[in-house]
DNA sequence: CATCCTAACTAACGGTCGTTAGGCAAATAT
DNA sequence: ATATTTGCCTAACGACCGTTAGTTAGGATG
């Protein structure tokens, strides 16, 4: 048997938060709002969680160690920049389309984390841009790519993979990994006929 | 002598709310905050404005009829699509540069406004998508673009202009023009070396 | 001088917020 | 069979929310 879909209430209490937080912002989602889509009262939440905040830790903390990780493991496997990048943007994409209402938490709602997190996570995102940042660079050493302005071009194919939630639905006729290979070829070609 | 730095008191509530919508979302932003930020009691600020969300439908209704301003009369220069692309990549960055904090506002809060406001809302966006599409679908009757889905490549574009705000200050060495006219050729060329 | 208007104030309204305390019934463990 | 744990409940806390009412000081207007 596959894993069970019946999850245990601190599951339940995730997934729906992700949903909500995601739908109506993490300052317009209450405890009670959580707690009447499970059926239950806002104090019993706290029979399975710590605070609301605890919630929006969790999601962002999770994701980010998502994209490090495939970071790391793209990285070892010393491929030329053109590879590393397509493999990159296909890892990526991977995890948001997987990972639907939490990317869109972990896009938009980090501000709410208070310190210690707020600059942890912060961290963590400067050492997953670099990664990319590092894969442009390579790749105009090794004079594979053509690049005006390193920043610019890294939050353009941010921007462009972050933006994915904007119009993405599993149930579409397009897949996760036609998305990253279409945009790979936008990225790497644009749109003019040659 | 210029347009005076100095607003009324409207105004500066206005431009106060733009800077704290943005910074700390709509629904984190109170009145009392509003309001202390302009040295006078939440109560106050009742005398020149009607509601929270009166000043919200401002900001996104503002620069929905900016965008829709912009995209009207580039329409009706009749260009071929590549220049007409160029050109309304650059309205739509000088647009967003120059209104920082509206444009972010524009961009992620104006799902709190209420009905008929948010339709109203939808219905404009909608229109500004069209503008771009059509732009995109005569290309490709031109021959002069070459594009494997419409949508994808439409959100890609939005995305990497509408992700500005993440990156961009009015102090850097990029200015708004060099920003669209670099953006243009990542688009239209890629970053891959010929 | 008398009147009106403006922009602020204080006080308060009903409501919602996140969270805690304490209790109780059912399930589980001993 | 008894003891313990679990998962919920009700009630309530103090804080803050957007907003309204009523007032007041000061400046502009007649």
């Amino acid at each position: 048997m596959a894993t069970s879909i019946i999850k245990n209430r601190k599951q339940q209490i995730h997934h729906t938060a992700k949903n909500l937080f995601r739908e109506r912002g993490y300052a317009a989602t209450s405890m009670r709002h959580i707690a009447g889509e499970l059926g239950i009262e806002a104090a019993s939440l706290y029979s399975h969680i710590k605070s609301k905040e605890e919630i929006l830790q969790l999601i962002c903390f999770e994701l980010a160690e998502q994209f490090l990780k495939s970071s790391d493991e793209l990285q070892r496997k010393k491929l030329p920049a053109k590879e590393l990048f397509r493999q990159a943007v296909t890892e990526h994409i991977s995890i948001i389309t997987q990972n639907m209402d939490s990317s869109v938490v972990f896009l938009h709602e980090w501000r709410h984390l208070s310190e210690p997190f707020l600059s942890d996570f912060k961290l963590m995102r400067k050492r997953y841009e670099n990664f990319y940042k590092n894969i442009l660079k390579a790749g105009v050493e090794e004079k594979s790519f053509q690049i005006k302005d390193d920043k610019l071009t890294l939050f353009v194919i941010f921007s462009a993979m972050n933006g994915i939630h904007e119009w993405f639905t599993p149930k579409g006729k397009l897949q996760p990994e036609e998305i990253a290979e279409q945009m790979v070829e936008v990225f790497l070609n644009g749109i003019l006929k040659k």
